[in-house]
DNA sequence: CTCGATCCATACGGCAACGTATGGATCGTA
DNA sequence: TACGATCCATACGTTGCCGTATGGATCGAG
């Protein structure tokens, strides 16, 4: 016969986190990913306790894996702090998917507490990472705050923009953003 | 007897609009509406032919009320651009109400297309606004379009940022923002 | 007072998803 | 080959919501 086919636990989680890339935390339903996965939701319920063990899972998931990978990517290579940054954007844009799921969760932390203090964890993360890069060729303070408050807008607001630019590009125009943030 | 509860159609786009600020649109269910409201849903289904039609309005509302109400107040009083951009800014972020709907209404155009295209249109009005108001002091195209797509992404993207700030409180870094975005 | 318009309550059938229970089916290992 | 571990299928009861049907209840106009 064919090789059975068994579904890891990790199967589930990363089903999950397609599902709420593309539809919101309410998407994430159990019959629904056992239908995708081609199985019943029997086996789900080997895994795990309830729907909401699965919606625990994928968070942590998140905040483990995806909290330092892309900082550690960009520390990798060499370049000054303005390199560095041109980079973290550029990485930070690619991954599609990615970038999806931190969407999506961003707006599940506006409705569920236990969420947010993840994503709060995340971003206080990040700041200090964009404070040492800006840091590192401005003087004043403000300014540095300033510049990392408009680069994590940017980055997570644009996104949700429907405007159109005419003649650029959304990317150029995102390009262009960022140059001007790097004066 | 007290006098009779009516529960007009506005009032039903109403709760639907707070129900959305709060939950998104898988929160806008008819019957929980109907608690919200004390009645039952049987008056519902006399307003509106289905959750549907109910959903259409709310997005038609938001679109021809609010599209132009905030650049009318903005446009009542007397200043020059940045004076302009500041009471927009002031103004877009003080109504707490309105910009959670508007947040909402900026996931859900992610998932759906009808949404989608409602959002396109308030963005591109905005956006046109905006270039007029930094074009009133920004000599290149290129500065102009970068200005207008950190100034929406910073008011956009904003409140999906979890982030501290040390010392200083969100409402002060997004001033430091906005200042930086006039020079 | 009567009557039509407007709005509400109640009851119903249907669906989708949750979580539980139980009995396989397959695989690695002894 | 036998057996335990792992995973799946199926059936079931329950809940929450949708949309429909029907019969009021209240109010203003005539």
């Amino acid at each position: 016969m064919v090789a059975t086919v068994r579904t890891p636990r990790d199967a589930w989680v990363a089903a999950a986190l397609k599902a709420l890339a593309a539809g919101g935390p309410d998407a994430v339903r159990v019959e629904v990913l056992a239908r995708t996965l081609g199985v019943t939701k029997g086996g789900f319920y080997w895994h795990f306790d309830d729907r909401q063990a699965l919606l625990d899972e994928m968070l942590g998931t998140w905040e483990r894996v995806l909290i330092d990978e892309v900082i550690e990517r960009v520390e990798a290579d060499d370049g000054d702090a303005r390199e560095r940054l041109r980079r973290l954007f550029a990485l930070a844009s690619s991954n599609r998917g990615l970038l999806k799921v931190e969407i999506a969760i961003r707006d599940w932390a506006r409705r569920e507490k236990s969420v947010a203090a993840r994503l709060r964890r995340v971003d206080n993360r990040r700041m200090e990472y964009l404070r040492s890069l800006f840091g590192a060729f401005c003087a004043d303070e403000d300014d540095v705050e300033a510049r990392c408050m408009i680069a994590m807008a940017v980055f997570v607001g644009s996104p949700f923009i429907a405007a159109d630019h005419g003649v650029r590009s959304r990317a150029d125009v995102l390009d262009l953003a960022l140059t001007r943030l790097l004066l």
